[in-house]
DNA sequence: CTTCTGACGAAAT
DNA sequence: CATTTCGCCAGAA
């Protein structure tokens, strides 16, 4: 039997695909991995360190929101050309990622079907 | 071994 | 709009 990526690592490689200047959410990227809760996600990202290579800043709450107030996760992604408005909240309609490609998702063994229920 | 605790979200109330 | 409920990973003590 095949012993495949944990849990986490599963969602730190959809977290990795996410480009800069572009932000995800902890519910888009718990129905990407599929079998993970969003707060799973969050559990996940709580483990996160630096040599892991996650762009952790780059995943917001549902609300578009930072999860992290008062860390430099805003000022990180300002710096990669995200908008946030006077409530400190973030457009997703213009930040937001559209998703891995269908062909990453195959290729890394992820199920699509998100994709066509979007 | 057990218990605790943490970066969330959607629906119901 | 505020509060509650459930979902159930991984590391530390």
């Amino acid at each position: 039997m095949t012993t495949g990526p944990s849990v986490n690592e599963r969602i730190y490689m959809v977290i990795r695909q996410v480009p800069p200047g572009k932000v995800t959410t902890y519910g888009q990227v718990s129905k990407i991995v599929g079998t993970v809760s969003a707060r799973q996600v969050g559990y996940a990202l709580a483990a996160v360190r630096e040599a892991m290579n996650v762009p952790w800043q780059r995943v917001v709450n549902s609300q578009g929101k930072v999860s992290l107030p008062g860390s430099d996760q805003q000022h990180m992604l300002e710096a990669e050309g995200v908008v946030f408005d006077a409530q400190g909240r973030i457009d997703l309609k213009r930040f937001g990622w559209s998703g891995p490609e269908d062909a990453w998702l195959e290729a890394n063994g992820f199920d699509v079907t998100w994709f066509w229920s979007r």
